[in-house]
DNA sequence: ATGAAAGCGCTAACAG
DNA sequence: CTGTTAGCGCTTTCAT
């Protein structure tokens, strides 16, 4: 089945020439530095000829370097997740670098399992969306390599960085919402110190004050981003009410999950409850509830972590060093 | 930021042995081949406080085998194909192996591109579900390295397979509904080349037979995977009908996400058109629309194609070759 | 303008 | 029981 590798030794003996001026010439080197310009040709016809293909192996032994960058997610069944790897993989491809995709189900322990499976496996560089409460792990690891957080970032970070700018458009989003919901406007969030839930609580707090409301402490409920998470609180709260509430904002598209299998499990598909929710999806359009979205840009996100990520490579100081990209409204309810 | 890398000559040294003592303990072979007890804990005590973490690539280059697998899907961000990625994913790390992701977008040039870089990166083997005509590419390619095809077979292919069994459970699907639409009951396909294509037609067919329906051939119509060919293929429906369709069998989730697509933009939800597909998804249970479906197990999937190529790549004869698995309804009409 | 040689980190064959 | 050596494929001095 293994068939003999052709490698740079052959092609040289097979144009007479040694293995460093092979070396050179497909290297495209050999042209400003030396290398007759028929040598340059008769190495080049032969290496086609034969397939030639470099090893990656050899090539990151050498080097020191991999070419090869990792992308840690929570979920990649998460379809903000999902746009965001198809999108850096094209990036990584254009570039000739390989990605490594690996999910940590919401779980820190998985987290650091597989960032050190990436480490050992000499990885250029990461890109992560932590479940990390704090980031002391990643200071730490940015000494070795670069790191770009992004979605999520444990606490005030100091490290590059990519998130939507939420606040201001979840604001705007409740504000809309609030004035018809001045009772009840319940806030289910993942872990309460990861950025995202802090500042969209913040934004949810802004907007509903925006709408001459108070937010009452009892509307906050946290848990964790995974779907699960969101199941159980929403059915808590349901519990409690004895009825499922009039307005909710979820956090994000995974306790939204967990929030619609309950409502559908549950016949609540028709209850006239007004959700609101961080991040979009397409299917969204063609559900029996109306539920207004912030959408995040995740292609704009991916393209930032790139640009980020690969100055960071280079040993460039990529400016500004952490960003915020704008977010658009999606509003369903007439 | 680049700290030196502890390699297994530093370990040796401080141990007092050669290189090849210390290779021996690290792999766990210096039990039963020699090595004095003692010198084995003293050599793993020091790798473990130096962090030792063997170079991946040096072994590669050694072994010339990279423990890395190719995953090349159309569309990661097509929940079925996600699931299937995060489930692999799953199986490849409890194995020590790293899995490759690339998307193909449903175009075979691009297909060929990213098939082409995981050979360049020497992966030990290839999961492929393919959107090519034929499968004399794979033939070829599986002469040098295992490749297991899996959702999708381009013709009558010899080559390791794992796939849903499509035809019975469409054909169930299809009977049950059949009756009330015996006037019109179209059929949306991809590449009608593709196995997917010509089971779930057949499926199809034989559905509308079990009920006494004779199907007529301006039912079918086929395209390709990509959510934009649903789009237009429904689109040229409706225009050509003057209305929407009665009833309608997507034969995928990506060309059913097209359909839906457009009946939100043109505000169709409300319209009595029985959608019936293939794939499901969990938002599909929150819809205004029911859609009855055929579900598959893609964790199923996932465990034998990763069971099929593990035994593949250790030169193991694997039984069976190809593999067809059950799959469930989801029938959400009353 | 070109070649020889060293070395990246690892393991297996062969000698003690 | 342990050490020496060679070689995986590649690039980069340093000579010629």
């Amino acid at each position: 089945m293994k068939t003999k590798r052709v490698t740079i030794k052959d092609i040289a003996e097979l144009a007479g020439v040694s293995k460093a001026t092979a070396s050179l010439v497909l290297n495209g080197r050999g042209k400003e530095l030396r290398v007759a310009q028929e040598t340059r040709e008769r190495v080049l016809a032969i290496a086609r000829e034969q397939h030639y293909q470099p090893s990656i192996h050899a090539r990151s032994l050498r080097d020191n370097r991999s070419h090869t960058i990792g992308l840690v997610v929570p979920e990649i069944t998460n379809y903000g997740f999902a746009v965001f790897s198809h999108e850096l993989e094209t990036l990584c491809r254009e570039a000739g670098v390989q990605l490594l995709i690996s999910c940590t189900d919401e779980n820190p322990g998985q987290e650091s399992v597989v960032v050190n499976n990436m480490i050992a496996r000499q990885v250029d560089g990461l890109i992560v969306a932590s479940c990390m409460h704090s980031d002391a792990d990643y200071q730490k690891l940015s000494e070795q390599l670069p790191v770009v957080l992004f979605d999520r970032s444990p606490s005030d970070s100091a490290l590059p960085l990519v998130m939507t700018d939420s606040v201001t458009p979840t604001a705007e989003l409740i504000s809309r919402i609030a004035p018809q919901h001045a009772d009840e406007f319940w806030f289910l969030g993942g872990q309460p110190r990861l950025s995202p839930s802090r500042d969209r609580l913040a934004g949810f707090t802004q907007g509903l004050a925006q709408a001459g409301i108070t937010l009452r402490p009892e509307w906050v409920i946290n848990g964790n981003y995974h779907p699960s998470s969101g199941y159980e609180m929403f059915a808590a709260l349901c519990a409690r009410l004895g009825r499922p509430p009039k307005a909710l904002f979820t956090a994000a598209c995974g306790l939204l999950e967990g929030v619609l299998r309950y409502m559908s499990q549950h016949h609540l598909l028709d209850s006239n409850i007004h959700l609101a929710s961080f991040d979009d999806h397409y299917l969204y359009d063609s559900l029996s509830l109306r539920i207004d979205t912030v959408q995040q840009d995740n292609r704009q996100l991916a393209w930032h972590c790139y640009d980020l990520l690969s100055q960071l490579i280079d040993g460039q100081a990529p400016e500004p060093l952490q960003r915020y990209l704008p977010a658009t409204l999606q509003i369903r309810h007439p």
